[in-house]
DNA sequence: CACACTTACGATATTCGTAAGGATT
DNA sequence: AATCCTTACGAATATCGTAAGTGTG
């Protein structure tokens, strides 16, 4: 009992030249073989569906029946297939992605862009969370993919290296060290740290590193355009990541990488659930993702991309 | 690109269990068979429609949305499929059938009753019409069939003799030939005769005979109630089928066959086109008048008959 | 190591195209 | 004689089941 698309369609084409020979050149069968598709249909219907009668072939009363309903049914059958098609070449779909604040605002739109433009109908979907949130929506399958940085509990999780995002030094133009080359940890010791909330992946890099975790904090707030407001008002410097340096750009402040020996990095990663595969369109995001990340690199010149 | 129901009904258990091997035994296959199954299916769609990791199952999005139309579509094809079945099975259909006056009132009922309570769903249209209204519904498909006589132009149409009909001689009781046991044409050349119309196949059977067409004739009349109505009330004879008389059951009328070497017959017929199959339905009604054919004896003994 | 999906492979069924058959105009 | 559907039959293709392979808990 399997009735088959080809078969709806040999007796559509049947029905409507009323000619075997006609109707198999339509179907690209021979019209033997187009004949014996036609039978393979009579045969699992139960009932006759044309009279043939070498000179004429007519519709029974059968196949009148049957005619009622089989052009919908192809139609559907083939709706669907086109439907399930229009997901395999990107022409429909959706991808959603997490990321940091960071990549969300500054690498990200131009990617989404570019994307944009290769497949217009597919439905992006980026949310901007802090690196926990972000794990957390991969792992349960709100995003299909998240640009992120190393979590705590990365079990189940796949993850891409992107690149390494290393840290400046942030200070205002009237600062002792502002018109150094580099700055050293050690130059560091005394000064007024303004701070990321705990959640953010940018303070938890920084933690790591010994020194960073003995200056004294000043604030701890949650945006950068805030750590950006503080050091123009002289409240304290920063270290933040490259990747971030676009907040920064203001001519009364100063970015200066770090010395050799005190440099600070974190690791930028693309992560997903290793046990569901992507969709066509999450597919396609990551491999541009993926193509496209050697301009990811933290170089301090990083600029929100434009779409050329 | 070849949909099929089974592989639409592959991808419905495999989506129900979530799992190759219990979804294989409920498709009859072995677990690779099926497996291979879904990957026709897949290839054809050109998407995955499950992520499998060994240990879990799970439709993609893909999947997910394939899974919105594809029950409909099986639902639609198996419905399909039931239904012509219930044509090949004769639990529906409908029978449409001519029949000349003297059958349709005497004989057909019985075997439309028998048909009946074999086929209870099948309808049956029954149209009592004179012989070349009877050819006509068969000729223009309106009818499937046609229980009639031998018409003027038989082209197109396949016949299947179904009885000999001997025409009797009918009078009052009162009437000089009411006692003979049989009687010759040479006896009738004075009476006077009541006649159906030109229209009627009794009429047409009656003229083939010279001596019968010279009789001089009282009425012409459309309807065998009405001839029997004028022989009950005096106005002439009448010469009518073996088959028409029940219509003359009255104490005071007399049936009384023609003599051997007078005798005057028409053929009766079961007729049908010769370019269009019978439906399901009809055969099985064609299969039966041609089986009870047997019954249709015209003994002058025949009744209306009563289903058992 | 037990379970579950995939791959490999030979056997069986199906489907195809060519050629011949039969019926109709 | 020409047209057109069906049947016959060998070849190509697809599908099936068994058995081995791979990956996971």
């Amino acid at each position: 009992m399997n009735l088959s698309a080809r078969q709806i369609r040999a007796f559509l084409f049947l029905a409507e030249e009323r000619h075997f020979t006609r109707a198999a050149r339509r179907c690209h069968l021979t019209q033997p073989a187009f004949s014996a598709l036609i039978q393979s249909l009579e045969e699992l219907v139960g009932v006759r569906l044309f009279d043939r009668s070498t000179r004429r072939v007519t519709l029974t009363q059968e196949g009148e029946h049957f005619f009622l309903t089989a052009p919908r049914l192809l139609n559907d059958m083939e709706g669907l297939i086109g439907e399930m098609r229009q997901f395999a070449d990107k022409r429909r779909g959706k991808v959603s992605i997490a990321a940091l604040p960071s990549l969300a605002a500054g690498w990200l739109p131009g990617i989404c862009a570019t994307f944009s433009a290769q497949y217009p109908a597919v439905r992006i979907s980026l949310r901007d969370a802090l690196l926990e949130p972000c794990l957390q929506m991969v792992r349960d399958g709100a995003a299909d993919m998240a640009l992120a940085a190393q979590g705590l509990n990365m079990e189940g999780l796949t993850v891409d290296p992107l690149c390494e995002d290393r840290f400046y030094f942030i200070c205002r133009h009237d600062h002792p060290l502002a018109d150094h080359e580099t700055v050293t940890t050690s130059d560091l010791t005394k000064e007024r740290l303004i701070h990321l909330g705990k959640g953010s992946s940018i303070r938890q890099g920084l933690v790591s590193d010994s020194r960073i975790a003995e200056m004294p904090v000043s604030f701890e707030v949650d945006h950068l355009a805030t750590v950006c407001g503080l050091v123009l008002a002289g409240m304290g410097v920063s270290l933040v990541p490259g990747m971030t340096l676009f907040h920064f750009r203001y001519p009364l402040l100063r970015a200066i990488p770090l010395a050799p020996g005190s440099e600070i990095r974190r690791q930028l990663l693309l992560v997903r659930r290793e046990d569901r595969g992507l969709s066509a369109a999450a597919q396609a995001f990551h491999d541009l993702v993926m193509h496209e990340r050697s301009s990811l690199a933290s170089d301090g010149e990083f600029a929100i991309r434009v779409n050329p």
